[in-house]
DNA sequence: GATGAATGAGTGTTCATTCAT
DNA sequence: GATGAATGAACACTCATTCAT
């Protein structure tokens, strides 16, 4: 499908990639201008239309793009022998801080397109984003030990409540940061806050309290 | 400040206030357009901006009259000498679902508004949002009951969690909703949901399983 | 023709005077707003069409009503029995400056609307302009006694050659007090400035240098 | 800075150009209309913010064109080794009479866009008006022989006389030229009444009357 | 493959003027 | 006399997309 762009040399591409990436990740899909990207890019504005054949493929090529780059390296760092649920999350969150360190680029804008709300993307882009949540919830829980739970709630409600808990915490994170004017976030005060809503998870679900 | 609106005769107003809701909640901020809203409402251009000096100004009355009219419908609804957490929060979900039912075009434009993120309007309206959580915040939480909680466990962040998961549980309700052809949400089957919730939160949190 | 307008009281007549003045004086024919005028001048929008029929109507009037103000007032004021020019002209620099200070707006108004040139008013403003300085220099050399000017040149363009200096002078100066800050002139150094041009022109243009 | 636009094919840069100085001439830098400049060009709206970033940069793009266009044919004209100021004066006049005839919209364009008073560029422009008068006027005394003037007046006054003479003298010819139907200034009797106000400066400002 | 000229409907906003009350 | 609601054409400017070269 994009085996035109892919035949590009590699330092065009990126340039088109991370012009792009960045422009969508500060103005989000509607405000984004293409004139702003060709112009970053250093490309004729044909050009981009020769290998995308409008705004919305563009941002769609991205967002795979973008994503199988941070879901494979994910993927390929997460020990999925792991069995106990916190500690497989605990690493989750681990794995989230090095990447956001290693392409933050590329992780503001997957999250930024996940708050993506543009009428023009909306139906194709909430069931790619439904999709892809659902493969991951899988991915996360398989091979979960639940023995470890108390045996007199719903597990999956659970799970449900803790995955919201650490998704909520991250919002919030990412918020904070957003309204401060140097936009930095303190991983390790994060991750202590982490573990303590860990221990309380722990407490309050595990048999006998975790002990 | 609106006075000048406010004189006009109640069902062009209500045609004006309509049509804006509808669009801004269909389209966002930057999207909306204020040709679309006096074509709705059957009015000309000139008199949208003979009553708002501009599309700001517009958005953010009408982000105040909605606001204003599900909050005071919900304060006067919601008893606040309920000291049990969960019996407050089962309140609000309640009082929630009525006012989804009494307006639902005005509760579809207030949680889009708070999804909003448009450059024009953030900084003042992040600080519109940030002042009514806290407020809210304060309100929901004045008066419980802390002492039912387990004390071996930090029962701010407990608190976090709960509303979390009810904010979540909202969320996917709403979002399973929008994809559906209908749009139709089956309330009791939210309830019973919540409910298993509570039962969990208060196995998991309050003293001795809430026995 | 503005008998109703004069029929007002007179502290709303000057209400709507001074505000169209101000409007007029600050942004010019074309750039001032009757919005702004009768906000200004605490009117409603319909009064002011009620007493002009248009924005050119009132402008019209409110050149001839501040014209006549000065007008009158400098010809009650200069002695026309003074027979030499150069007397002549240093009285009207200075009942000038008295006007200017007098009446500063409405001053203001007439040199700005003499520098007009919207299309709109240009025609009807442009005849008047020539009517109103025809009329003012035939008064102004009225009873002049040339019989001081050396008889080797041409009196008439000698005194145009006088008349255009003072002018532009005073045009200079205006400038540059727009240009400053604080906008404001020094009359003194002007008329110190004029004594000097003064006595140029005696020593190049009267008989024996005005020995 | 604008290489784009002179890339353009030749004719359809000058069906610009023409259009925008007609536009601009006539109405003033406010009144100018980039819907009557794209019309009257033939081109599309997007055309013309292609080339020019807003109607301010297409305005100060134009004067700058027109008045390179002058004042490189007049400084190819003009003898700076005449040191006789009158002589340079009459050179000047001369020349600008011939660019007149030669560029008349051009010419046209310049005076008005000298006498414009917006606000949108009253600062910028102010500032190019301010250059250009100081470069002109230095150019314009350069070399002159200051000896030929009488010792007993001050130079400078002197020559600021004669230059405002002719500057007021070819603003009167202009506007009495604008006030006839065919617009047609007679530039032989305009010359000769040059000449008589040149004598006349003779006679009164030259060492023993320029004899 | 690559360019960038060209489009035209779209945007929010302003304006003098009218007219029913 | 006095109000201010109502109009709609006009404004400068932007945009994704096309296409001849």
């Amino acid at each position: 499908m994009f085996s035109k762009f892919f035949n590009l040399e590699k330092e065009k591409q990126d340039r088109i990639i991370n012009a792009a990436i960045k422009e969508f990740a500060q103005k989000g899909y509607d405000n984004a201008s293409t004139n702003e990207i060709v112009k970053e890019a250093g490309i004729s504005k044909g050009l981009l239309f020769h290998y995308f054949k409008n705004k919305k493929q563009l941002f769609f090529f991205l967002f795979d793009y973008c994503y199988n780059v941070v879901a494979d390296e994910f993927y390929k760092k997460v020990d999925l022998t792991e069995r106990d649920f916190f500690k497989r999350i605990r690493q989750a969150v681990q794995i989230k801080v090095e990447l956001q360190t290693k392409y933050p680029d590329i992780l503001t804008f997957i999250q930024e397109a996940f708050m993506q709300d543009s009428a023009e993307i909306k139906v194709e882009f909430d069931k790619k984003k439904q999709e892809l949540t659902a493969v991951n919830i899988n991915i996360i829980y398989e091979g979960i030990d639940l023995s470890k739970f108390r045996d007199d709630v719903d597990v999956q409600k659970v799970l449900k409540i803790i995955s919201w808990t650490f998704e909520k915490m991250s919002d919030e994170e990412l918020l904070k940061a957003k309204m401060l004017p140097n936009h930095k976030i303190d991983y390790d005060k994060v991750f202590l806050e982490a573990e303590e809503y860990f221990e309380i998870f722990i407490k309050g679900f595990y048999n006998d309290g975790g002990k």
